[in-house]
This record gives C-alpha cells, structure tokens and sequence, in this order.
DNA sequence: TAAATCACG
DNA sequence: ACGTACGTGATTTAT
C-alpha cells in the first residue's frame, strides 16, 4: 500500500473553516479559521492514515496570470481582517509545529497543489489533495486523489475520476474546457457569453475536448454555433487561464515532507488555546509505546454548572417575559412536579406544575404551551428531544424542527454503552433539571468536538432525532383481518401439534414450552442422545433437535413445527394486534441510543425482526401495507458491510470486486476454493457466504464450523485461505485489534466511538470477546452511520420537493416508504440517489429499490 | 430478574 | 490455554 501525501490549499481551507465557525474571540485574538483549520486536517491525518503533509498557500500580490489578463479574480470582495490575521498565525502555528510548508511569489496555492501532486505520484506516494475549490478537479488522476470540503468543514468527499464524471458529468481533463467555454465568475473568466454550465457538459460530452468543440462550431445549429464562432480566441484563451501548472518552481521529498510527531507542537497550540485541538493531539499515538488510555470512557464526568438563585415564576406572565429577556440558547426540562429553564450565562428559573389549593401550580401543558415560541425558534436545549416532539404533537402544539442540542444523543456519542440515559443517571445524583441538561450540554459540546464527533452530533444524530420522530408518528398499517385470519389458522395447528408431541412422547402431559420439562422428557425418560450442551439441563435448540431427526422423527417432526408456530404465533400475532391504533396503524418507537455500534433498535413493535427467513413466516409480511390507496417501496443497500470491508482494507482483488460489480460471494468462493468462476456450485458458494459473514462478525474457526458444520480444521483452512487471497483484509483486521488496544475504542468512518474495555481484561475469552468487536463495530458501525445520513437525507429531499411519500420504517439495511402511486417513480429515484450517493468510498455504494402493495411484495 | 429460545440485519 | 461468531427485542418459564 502507497503512503498518502496530503497536500492541503492553506488558503481554501481557512476561507471555508472562517466562513463556517462562529467567530470565537478569546481574549480578542480570533481562532475559529485556525481552529477549523486544524481540526479539519487533524480529522483527515487520522482517517487517511497521512504519512507526508504539505500546505500551499497564496503569496500576496499579482501572479503570473495577472500579467496576461488583468482582470484575473477582480471583483472579490476584500478577505476580512479577521481573516487575514489568522493566515498570518496558521502560517507560524505551522511552522513551530514543523509541518512543511509551501508560497511562492507569482504563484498560486493551485499550482503549487498541481506541482507536488505531481511529483508525489512520480515519487510512489499516493498524494491526496485537500480543497474547497473545484478547479483542483482537474489534478484528479493519475494515482492523485482529492478530498473536498462541503458543508463547512466536518464532512469531506472524495473523488476518484470515475467520481468526478459521476458527480459533474465531465472527467478530470474536460474540467478546463469546460471553464473555458462556461467561464467563472469568482475568478472572474468570462468564457464563451451565453454559455452556461449545462450547455458546456452537453458540448463537451459530444466532441470531447474545447478545442474540437470550436472545430465543430460549423455543425452547431442557431445562435450557439455563432457564439462559439465569435468568441473561439477568447474561450481558448480562459481554458489557458484555468489550467493549473505542474511545473511550479517547488520540489517535494520524503524528508522535507514527513508528518512530525504532532505531540511536538503542542505548546504552540497552548499559545492560542486551542484546547481542543490540543486534547485530539493528546489521543493519538506517538510512537510504539503509548499506553492505552482510560477505557471505559467514564474517567472525567461533567460538573455541575454555578447558576444564580432561582427565579420563580407563578403566572404565565413572568414566565414568558423570562424568556424573552434571554434571548440565546434555552435549556429546558419538563418534570413532574416542576418545569425549569436555565441558561448557558447561569440564569435559572422554575415553574410548579399541577399544584393544589396549598401550593399552587401550573397546568403542565400551559407551561409547554409557553415554553413553545423558544422551541419552534430552534433555541431549545433539550434532554431526550424526540419524546418531547410527541409530546407538543399529542398537545396540538407546533412541532419544532430542530434544538440546539440533546444532551441524550450526546451522551451517546460520548459513550453508547451507558446503561441508562436518564438524565439523573448521567451526573451523579443530580435533580432532573434544567440546571443538569445545561451542564451536560456545555461539557459535552467541547467534548464531542475535542473527540472529532460534532459533525456526526449536527449533521446526524440530531437532525435524525425528528425523523424518527416522524416515523414514529405516521406507524405502518397492518391489515389485522388478516393477521386475524393467519392466528386463527396457527392456534389451530399449534393444538393439533401439541397433541401429537405429548402423544409420541407417551409420558403424559407437560409444558411443551418449558425446556427443562421438555429436555427431562427427551433426555431422561426417553434416554435420546442428548448431544449438546447443559448448564442447567439439556439444550432443545433447533439445531439440538434437528440432529435427533432420525432418531425420534416422531416427536421431533411435530415439535419443530409447534415451535416455530408458537413463536410466529405469539410474537407477530398476539403480540402485535394489541398495538394496532384506531387507524389500523401501528407505531414502533425507534431507540437511538440503545446499541453499542451507532445501530438503532425497534420496539413495541419491533420492527426489525418481522419473519423473511422461511416461506412459512415471511407470509406474515403480506399483513404490512400501505395507506389506502398508496404504494410501498422498499429500498436496500447491496452488501453494505462487506463493501465497507473492501473500503476499510483497501484490498484490491476486493476492491475490484465490487467495482465490477461481481456476485462477491461466487468471487469468494472461486478464490478460495481454487476453482475457476464456472465451476463455482451453489454449496461452494454459500460456504463462502458463511466465511463473508464469519469475517465482519471477526473471524474464528471455532464459530465459523458451528455455524456452517464443517470441521474445525477444514474452517481454519477456509479462513488461512482467505487471508492469503485477500492481504489487504487480514492486515484491516489486524490493524483493528492493535488500534482498539492503543486507543481504547473501535471507531466508525464519522467518528462514532465504542469502547472496549474487554481488551484490557485479564480473560482470555473476554479478550477474545474484545478483538471481535473491534473488527466489527468499524464495519457494522460505520453502515449504521452511513444508512442514518441517508435517511437524514431522503427525509429532507422529501420535504423540500414537498412530495407525501414518507418514511416509515428502518430495518438497518432497508427503508421502507409509503408513497402516493404518481409520486413512485420520483421517490423511488430519489430513495436510490439518496442512498448511493450519501459517501463516496473506494467502492461504489449500490441500492435496490422495489414497489409492491405490501412489504412481501415489495422486499 | 435471568435464562433459554428464536425472529431479524 | 482460554471458549467464541457481531448487533438487537419479545416471549416464556423458572427463580
């Protein structure tokens, strides 16, 4: 694998971190442009495994493209001197830190980035340009790379060349012809007048290049052609301009350009205070002998905040006029017995709820009823959001769309593993106030900033929060004459079964569905070979009974089936028909802060696990419909998992895989079992498919031939195998133990943290235990991450093109919408682009969609 | 409240 | 020499 050069525009980096962070002035010395700076770089360093850095900047004053045409870049508006103050001290932070760092006179940051991406490539290193300026687009290729930054500064998106025509509909190479006839205002560059960015992609995608385009402006019809005619010097001309130059007068080596132990530049960092910046630093390794930091993630808590006395207010007066003379962030919390505003300055204030003739109290929904102009201006902190928004929408009150912060969903970025986010049980033995999600939320903000998770907070687990929110609210319909129907027909047989099991077992009757009981039976008095395992008895698992098939078919035959019924029986029907509302709707709650990996899970009902496995339960499928009227669309993600595996590895023969869109299990098998593709039989494939799976859940030979019944000795072959056809997966895997060791956490591609204290344990089997979740939290961690933007996303688009479709179901992979029928094609489309494109990884993300008139019909 | 079983990704 | 596949929730029985 090639070493990353990262090659950063100084200078587009901090436009886009000043323009997207609040001005922070502490102690009159402005930092959000550094601080954004750094975290952004620090971020990349640490994801893309960066082994050599440089940063160009601009020089003041003309560059050689002044000198041909004047009027270059004319008419921007002056850098604020916030801004230039702050060039001036990265430029210095920089250099005390001993990151490389490059200006020339004449010369733009561009062609600086063009010329050492050049020569990084020429040197064997894989140069990775990092920039919010699109002309850089054309450097793609040829082994380079770029990241650019969109929304601010915490999201970044890569591009390939196959990622920039995907993107523009143009390759690297065209994006100068392109300039050319469509020009550039910020630049300045006119391009060919009447000529757009549309019109340009159409030109260049008939005759390739600006120079044939000009050759064949004869054969463009109508006021086009003219133009292109009258205006061909000028358009060659603009192409000239915005070509970036690799032959700049800098030079690149290894030793100029080695990353520095960051920990060195640390008093700098002091100087300005950036603390945060400075805590990230402190995290990462340096060197070999680091020692693994705390690990439960529990070491320092927040403090409890000083607030001023306590305001109280007895009349809905006092109280809004309270909250108009706070003006900022409002922390909230509703109780039973009060209500409590506090602010971030230290001011609190509380309300008593209910009340009786000896202490008088408020209507607790008039107090919400008050609370609401601070909701709907989006200023509301808040503890648990998602319950509060049923709670204003079961009031008849408006639905806010969006809070500042909920300090529920940062205590889970923090840690996913609490075991209760009550508020009370996050500070130690605090009140349920304002007071508590005002210090929480003030801890935390640095917190998750300082540990890389702010964007995942913003951009996803808090925006999430009122989608879930929405689909908790819409419910899914059930046609319950059917989940009727399929009851009666399973009581039904469950008796008949009962019968026939208690008969052929002729012991008398007993509690089928009592193991203990049932093993006596099976085990005591009929003396059948109880195979597996005890602990407090024998096992009757499914696997356990099937392997006493031919020696009791009479007993077994019926008692599986009785099984199986009973469960489709008593879990989705019984279980189900008393959550189905008025509407014949039922509502799942979506807990997002209930697992360790980012997943969320699903209750009453749980969604998540509706039968799909057997013809038998996935029948039950046919019960869940649209609205009247309306259709379903399912849409799920190909792989997902196994591809992120391909991304994280980076191995090639897995990359190209999946980039030529092979049957990758088929691919696994013909690799491992050293047989060529046409020879690939159904059985050789689906023991590939079991050693797939066996690797993101963290391979051991051990769990892989109880799963699939091969010998010990032939899954450890299976396994050697793989790793010796795909490296690149063995060195991942290896790489996610020693990392999960040294930093304490497994990490997600966002940033999501789980911590693994299993690691540190003196039990081998628990240790074990810790190494498998390393390697499969990144995986199934970042899928989750991946599927909850894109959910983010499907929700907005919905909104904003004001389409009825909605989303009502998650089942990790899949999403499920109800949509009126003439909006199907359009939100089908939509759910596909949404999805695929929410990140480019190094394979391509791919996502099915079908329609049906119920979820059977729809999967 | 825990353990066993089984439904899903 | 440890003893295991990763992540969930619902139901039932037994304690």
């Amino acid at each position: 694998m090639k070493d990353t050069f990262l090659i950063v525009d100084g200078n587009s980096l901090m436009h886009r971190a000043f323009h997207a962070l609040p001005l922070m002035d502490a102690d009159g010395v402005y930092t959000n442009a550094v601080y954004g700076f750094m975290s952004m770089l620090l971020k990349v360093i640490r994801e893309e495994n960066v082994q050599y850095l440089a940063v160009c900047f601009d020089e003041h004053g003309p560059t050689f493209r002044h000198t041909i045409y004047p009027e270059y870049k004319a008419g921007r508006n002056a850098t604020p001197p916030e801004l230039i103050q702050q060039l001036g001290t990265i430029r210095t932070l920089l250099d005390e830190m001993g990151i490389s760092r490059f200006s020339v006179t004449g010369w733009e940051a561009d062609d600086l980035l063009g010329t050492l991406s050049r020569q990084g490539a020429e040197a064997g290193t894989a140069p990775l340009l990092l920039t919010g300026d699109r002309d850089a687009l054309q450097l793609v290729g040829g082994g380079v790379e770029l990241m650019f930054t969109r929304k601010g500064i915490s999201e970044t998106v890569r591009f390939t060349p196959e990622k920039v025509y995907e993107e523009y509909g143009f390759t690297p190479q065209q994006v100068t012809d392109w300039k050319g006839l469509a020009g550039d205002g910020s630049d300045n560059i006119p391009g060919v007048p009447g000529v757009g960015d549309k019109t340009a992609v159409k030109l260049l995608q008939q005759y390739g290049t600006l120079e044939e385009t000009l050759a064949h402006a004869g054969e463009v019809r109508g006021k086009l052609g003219e133009k292109l005619a009258a205006w061909a010097d000028q358009a060659r001309f603009c192409k000239e301009l915005a070509t970036i130059r690799r032959d700049a007068p800098v030079s690149f080596s290894r030793e100029a350009c080695v990353l520095p132990d960051l920990k060195k530049g640390i008093p700098a960092l002091q100087k300005l205070k950036l603390n945060a910046i400075i805590r990230r630093i402190s995290e990462e390794k340096s060197g070999e002998t680091a020692a693994p930091e705390k690990t439960d993630g529990t070491a320092e808590g927040p403090e409890m905040l000083s607030f001023g006395d306590w305001a109280e207010a007895s009349v809905p007066e006092e109280l809004t006029a309270w909250l108009e003379k706070h003006p900022g962030p409002v922390c909230l919390h509703v109780g039973e017995r009060q209500a409590t505003a506090a602010t971030e300055q230290g001011d609190r204030l509380k309300i008593a709820l209910g009340g009786d003739l000896l202490t008088p109290g408020l209507d607790p929904l008039e107090v919400l009823k008050l609370f609401s102009p601070v909701l709907a201006q989006g200023r509301a902190v808040v503890h648990g959001g998602k319950e509060l928004l049923h709670l204003l929408d079961k009031s008849g009150l408006p639905v806010p769309d969006r809070f500042v912060w909920d300090t529920m969903l940062g205590a889970y970025l923090l840690n996913p593993q609490e075991k209760s986010y009550r508020l009370g049980a996050l500070g130690r033995d605090w009140e349920e106030d304002a007071c508590a999600v005002c210090s929480l939320w003030v801890w935390q903000r640095d917190k998750i900033t300082a540990e890389g998770m702010d964007g995942l907070m913003q951009r996803v687990e808090m925006p999430l929060s009122h989608t879930l929110f929405r689909m908790e609210r819409e419910g899914f319909a059930v046609d319950a004459d059917y989940l009727r129907e399929l009851g009666k027909e399973y009581t039904e047989e469950i008796a008949r079964r009962r019968k026939e099991v208690i008969e052929a077992c002729g012991q008398g009757e007993f509690n089928l569905n009592s193991t203990q009981q049932l093993g006596e039976v099976l085990f005591d008095r009929l003396n059948l070979p109880h195979g597996k395992k005890t602990s407090k008895g024998y096992s009757t698992a499914v696997e356990v009974l099937e392997g006493l098939r031919w020696d009791a078919p009479e007993i077994i035959e019926p008692l599986l089936r009785y099984r199986k019924l009973m469960k489709l029986n008593g879990t989705y029907v019984e279980g189900m028909l008393p959550l189905i509302d008025g509407n014949g709707r039922i509502h799942s709650t979506f807990d997002q802060v209930a697992t360790a990996t980012g997943r969320l899970s699903s209750s009453e009902p749980n969604l998540q696990n509706i039968p799909v496995r057997t013809e038998e339960g996935r029948e039950l499928r046919k019960v869940f419909v649209p609205r009247e009227g309306w259709v379903l669309l399912d849409a799920d993600y190909s792989q997902i998992e196994l591809r992120l595996m391909a991304h994280f590895s980076g191995d090639p023969a897995l990359v190209q895989a999946f980039v030529n869109g092979e049957d990758i299990h088929a691919r696994t098998a013909s690799e491992i079992f050293e047989v060529p593709p046409e020879w690939v039989t159904p059985e050789l494939r689906s023991r590939a498919k079991a050693v797939n799976f066996g690797l993101i859940y963290g391979i051991s030979g051990f769990g892989l031939s109880r799963n699939t019944g091969v010998s010990r000795k032939e899954a450890a072959a299976f396994i050697e195998k793989y790793f010796e056809k795909y490296p690149g997966v063995k060195r991942f895997m290896d790489e996610a133990v020693s990392e999960g060791m040294r930093k304490g956490y497994a990490e997600t591609l966002m940033g999501r943290r789980r911590y693994l204290p299993e690691l540190q344990s003196a039990r081998a089997a628990v240790r074990e235990f810790g190494k498998r979740a390393a390697m499969n939290t990144p995986i199934q961690g970042t899928a989750a991450d991946i599927m909850k933007l894109a959910m983010v996303r499907v929700d907005e688009a919905l909104r904003k093109e004001r389409l009825r479709s909605r989303l009502i179901l998650q089942v990790h992979d899949e999403l499920l919408l109800e949509c009126p029928p003439e909006e199907a094609e359009q939100a089908a489309r939509l759910l596909r682009t949404a999805m695929e494109e929410v990140i480019s990884l190094k394979v391509p993300l791919v996502a099915e969609v079908h329609q049906g008139k119920n979820w059977y019909e729809a999967k």
